[in-house]
DNA sequence: CTTCACCTTGACCATACGGTCAGGAAACGA
DNA sequence: TCGTTTCCTGACCGTATGGTCAAGGTGAAG
């Protein structure tokens, strides 16, 4: 480690402060209206509105709305992929693919911004992450279908197409959130109370754990 | 007599006829579009171009984007509101659930781009179709709740929450069309083959029925 | 042929947007 | 205190977009 790196971290530095502070609000806010106007109805001014800057400010930290949209979009992807971890080391279906389901369920919960906007960008044929579609997300997925069917080979559930299984974790569990509004305008206009939640998850994991013969 | 007189014949009239051909490419360009940038980012000239017309004449027969818009969002409704009636006069889970999956998957075959613009107009905060989603769609789903609630009564699944299990399906189905590029990225690039989509539908119906107890 | 309703479209306009820039303020090290 | 780097921001610019309009075209009815 560099003395400069030492000097760093244990002074951490008005300058250092400012930027990291000013980045965390940009990229929250952007987020936010990212996900409720999507990229091309999205606008600096709003974003820089939402998070308390000058326009012109936003993109001294931000070189164009495409870098700051990239941004948001790997934060995303990687909160999902650590997520991801779930998975591994269970015995089996039941441990594994239920902490899945409750890691993504829990992630609709509180990042439905973030779920929103990669929905978005997979919609629109994904002009700024295919190479992760194409690399991380991939191989992360042929990984998960050798262990599910692992499981299927030991008898530990229903010889069912694992691929098909991925979609329908991703597609239910991220439901909640990409479609988060017509689900409190069917619940009486309301959010989802905390039971709610505990008894969405609940119903997803025993319909999918059954489904599979794991239960 | 030349087959174009005999058509012409047929035909009601030549003025009804310009105006719904021309209604109809823009609907059909303006769909795509819509689904490919969303609504803020689809400009009415690209709408244009790839209907064929100049864009003033656009404005003839919607005179806003947002009128055009709303249309395409109405007609996907209705598309699935047809296929909603796969479920009913359905002896059981097994018939009822399993041809509602089967037509939800046409639909997301055949319509992909409709789903997308539902979607991400649902993402938005529904905007255009809140009224939609307060009447019709909770009319609608009030009753097939209704109808779950039957079956489970009856003994032909698993007291399973019908709630759940509507937006387990609506997830499910629609994943194929508004996750399609993602499919296909993982799928070495190539969409679907109908193999693909039977052994996808014949996936889909094994792991719901399955674990709704109804197989 | 004339009439009239309907259709077509190039040219145009006001606005809003992404992005730039210059000049100044603030923080920091020496 | 001074010099240097980083940060801040009002004013500005070129462009693209949704929408308008007026003038002209077209076909069917009488």
């Amino acid at each position: 480690m560099s003395v400069d790196a030492q000097i760093s971290r244990l002074k951490p530095g008005r300058r250092t402060d400012i930027r990291r502070e000013n980045e965390r609000a940009i990229l929250e806010a952007a987020e936010k209206v990212f996900a409720e106007a999507g990229f091309g109805g999205a606008t600096m001014q709003l974003i820089a509105d939402m998070a308390g800057l000058p326009k012109a400010n936003l993109h001294y930290y931000f070189a164009t709305k495409e870098d700051l949209y990239r941004r948001v979009v790997q934060q995303i992807f990687e909160i999902w992929l650590d997520a991801a971890s779930s998975f591994d080391n269970a015995p089996g279906p039941v441990e594994g693919i239920g902490a899945y389901i409750d890691a993504k369920m829990d992630i609709s919960r509180t990042h439905p911004h973030g779920s929103k906007v990669w929905a978005s960008e997979v919609m629109h044929g994904a002009p700024v992450i295919q190479d992760y579609l194409e690399t991380t997300l991939r191989d992360w997925t042929e990984g998960r279908i050798a262990v599910i069917q692992r499981w299927i080979n030991e008898g530990k559930m229903q010889p069912i197409n694992p691929r098909h299984l991925l979609y329908m974790l991703w597609a239910t569990t991220q439901h909640y959130a990409d479609f988060g509004h017509q689900i409190q305008t069917l619940n009486d206009g309301k959010p989802l109370t905390d039971k709610q939640w505990r008894e969405a998850k609940a119903s997803v994991k025993d319909m999918v754990l059954r489904g599979i013969g794991a239960i």
